[in-house]
DNA sequence: CCTATCCGTTAACCCAGGTTAATAAATTAC
DNA sequence: GTAATTTATTAACCTGGGTTAACGGATAGG
């Protein structure tokens, strides 16, 4: 039984003992090394993951071949290219662990099951990408409303612990500079 | 019965006669002159709205006073702020009627009760907020991967029809650069 | 312990878009 | 049809991030 996965999906609805053990049966356990990909630019998303341990980043590939981090995921939280993942439509993004990581995976037919085979599985896929798309829109206002310092400060206020845990140049990245921009922001804000 | 609204139910799902009578009962027309507001930013936005007929534009107002074009819809589309009307949070978008526009329009609860009421409810619930979430993933996308010149280009050749009904610093606004600035734009692509 | 590699910072120069203001064109009002 | 207002363009100057390359510190491998 996973009970850190069980007890997410708990937040969202109502499960009986039956269905937990039912939904705990359609995941798969995967281990990935740092550096494997659980998604790679162009492929389908086939199947949903939840991270049970480690941590995994976004990025998309522009035409000169660079990467831009547009996202981090870490243990206790979904993971996967959700758009492709519902349309079966080229992936935009690759996902790759950048710690050992553990993923609960399911596939998208086992999720389809899970929405007609679970009481309120209907409306877990319905919460579960609201909760998403209000994360989106809050990542397009975040772009939209504000500069690279300011996103720069975001990024240390929200995710603190990742600071330790990141190479620099993912964060600049992130933030949507490049590493001599942020160490000029870094300078700018320590005086 | 409100034809063209049921139409772009059904896209989602299957609905009976009784559920598209239903239906219909649950939305009320509203009329706006060119100007109002379907939603002021700070507002909880408390309806859902199928636009008959018009052409609204998205804003956020930055901390200067200065507003960002965010997103336009026009007839046949739903319209809110999805975000603000999941969680009953403040919406960080006003809603702006630029032309007469007709919207049709659920409450909050109504719409639940649709989930609950309609058979396919649930289903249409996940599978609306799905398409939204493409959008506004596919909207990230541009932003992070794109200069301005290239979402001008692609804003012309999305929404070819808007060019005309719309003032140029509204396009401006929304391909993310200033009025002058996209006079440069079009000055470089026109040689 | 020394070397090679990787990573973060710094400097110099470049460029696209911002800002401001003036002007011209297009709408709208009367 | 003319005046008033709004909108689009242009010019001059400014600014912040990009680019490239050099340097220094840290880390890993031998």
């Amino acid at each position: 039984m996973h009970h850190h996965l069980i007890n997410q999906i708990s937040h969202f609805i109502k499960l009986s003992d039956a269905e937990k053990e039912w939904i705990s049966d359609r995941f798969a356990t995967r281990r990935y090394e740092k550096g494997d990909y659980f998604l790679r630019e162009g492929q389908v998303c086939r199947e949903a993951g939840f991270i049970e341990k480690g941590l995994v980043r976004y990025f998309v590939t522009k035409e000169d071949g660079e990467d831009l981090t547009v996202d981090f995921n870490k243990e206790q939280e979904f993971t996967c290219n959700y758009a492709s993942f519902l349309d079966h439509s080229p992936s935009n993004t690759s996902i790759q662990c950048i710690e050992p990581t553990t993923i609960l995976c399911i596939s998208y037919d086992d999720l389809q099951q899970l929405y007609l085979h679970v009481e309120e599985g209907q409306k877990f896929g319905r919460l579960i990408c609201e909760y998403l798309y209000v994360l989106a829109i809050k990542k397009v206002d975040t772009i939209y409303r504000q500069q690279p310092e300011q996103r720069y400060l975001q990024f240390l206020d929200r995710y603190p612990e990742l600071v330790s845990r990141l190479p620099q140049y993912y964060i600049s990245s992130y933030v949507g500079v490049k590493p001599p921009s942020l160490s000029r922001i870094r300078k700018r804000l320590a005086t």
